[in-house]
DNA sequence: GGCAAGAATGAAACATGTTCTAATTACGTC
DNA sequence: GACGTAATTAGAACATGTTTCATTCTTGCC
């Protein structure tokens, strides 16, 4: 891409309309791929979960050979993981438009839990899927999931205050010296390995909210009573 | 071996000193088997992690055929379960002879947590092995972690009390209700994900120590200061 | 239009957990 | 000591994640 790549897109006004953005249209390509990988595993992970990812019929579902599909992803966690982050992308855009109610921390810190548990609960299979993902040994797929956990943090530092969710915040693995980072950090604990039980089949819905409920109490003082 | 085989031992008073126990002797070599099984698993552990416990070569170590070992374990998770399970016995009994020190139960919690990470720090290639191993999916096995994460909690109680943990106590997994329980089972959660982070690079023991004592001080209040 | 580089493909090969099978062995009973 | 049952064995077979390879396609460029 050397002299060329000038890619005419937005306000390019000049001579040439020619070659619809190359680069770009590689690109486009290569997502719509990528796309077309997810959205079948996650077709596949509601139905069945995370076994019925067969990666075989990944690749086949989104027409794209297996040795593509490793191309775009090192792992089939690895592409749960992706799916994981859009969730929780959805998630974290839905909290933005407007904050959690409750009077006091601890009922809209179980209020965030309740609709987060809902939310999975909706999709069990899928859900099912993306936790068991997150139960992997190797550093690189440990990092995303760490990234994972310091997002959802973020999400219940937010429903703590009553405050929407900062979106540009650090992210910042380090910063866990505040109170309230403190706090996101254990209740984000509780509630993992309450949705580990319940994914397994140990755990009810209502018993991951209790649990969670349960610590935030401890924690921050009964909201009800 | 046909007429031998009576070994003579304590008590077989009676007219035929005969068979000593039958049954008994085949419980005994079935139990040698299981022995073997898991010590070659372990050993294996030891040196190279989850992923180097390839069932095949715990066959071959043991001396026993691969369809022998899933007539004893359901799984290869089955087996580091089983070797989890004693280890854990271990470490119940060290603590059973003598309380963990300490003034107050932060200080006591924090120790007791120093203490036992150290010993899994001690033998880090197993200790991965065996936090891999819980980090599953089916019903069963669930049940079984679920049982080493009650059985962790009863400790952490008693550190929390300085006193020696019961190890006749309930482990019955209802009893979350009052606040020593709920504390003990959020530090059990607080810990394990730490120690997922350690087992897979992201965290040091240090780091493992230090968020549990963030986490004891958080909701015990601080015994520094 | 033709070319070189990179991407994608299809299919095979591999690694390893798990299951199955036929043959053998061990063991308690008679 | 012979018999039948249950356990054990060796080894193949299967399922699925992952890797590899030779071939074909795309794409940007001249």
């Amino acid at each position: 891409m050397s002299t060329r790549s000038r890619t005419p897109d937005a306000g390019s006004a000049g001579g040439l309309a020619e070659a619809p953005a190359p680069v770009a249209r590689v690109a486009t390509n290569q997502l719509r791929r990528m796309r077309r990988i997810v959205d079948a595993a996650v077709e596949l992970a509601e139905k069945g979960g995370f076994e019925a990812v067969r990666l075989r019929d990944v690749a086949e579902r989104s027409e794209v050979a297996l040795g593509t599909l490793y191309k775009y992803f090192r792992s089939k966690e690895d592409i749960l993981l992706f799916a994981l982050n859009e969730e929780i992308e959805r998630l974290e855009a839905s909290l933005a438009s407007r904050a959690i109610p409750g009077d006091d921390p601890t009922a809209r810190l179980t209020e965030f839990f309740r609709r987060a548990t809902r939310a999975l609960a909706r999709r069990p299979q899928f859900a099912r899927a993306l936790i068991r993902s997150m139960a992997t040994g190797d550093k690189d797929t440990a990092v995303k999931i760490a990234g994972v956990q310091l997002r959802v943090a973020r999400m219940i530092s937010a429903a703590m205050r009553g405050e929407v969710p900062d979106l540009g915040s650090p992210l910042d693995p380090g910063k866990i010296d505040s109170r309230e980072h403190v706090i996101a950090f254990v209740m984000n604990n509780v509630w993992f390995s309450a949705l580990v039980g319940w994914s397994s089949g140990l755990n009810t819905e209502r018993g991951v909210i209790e649990h969670v409920r349960l610590a935030a109490d401890l924690i921050l003082g009964d909201s009800r009573s």
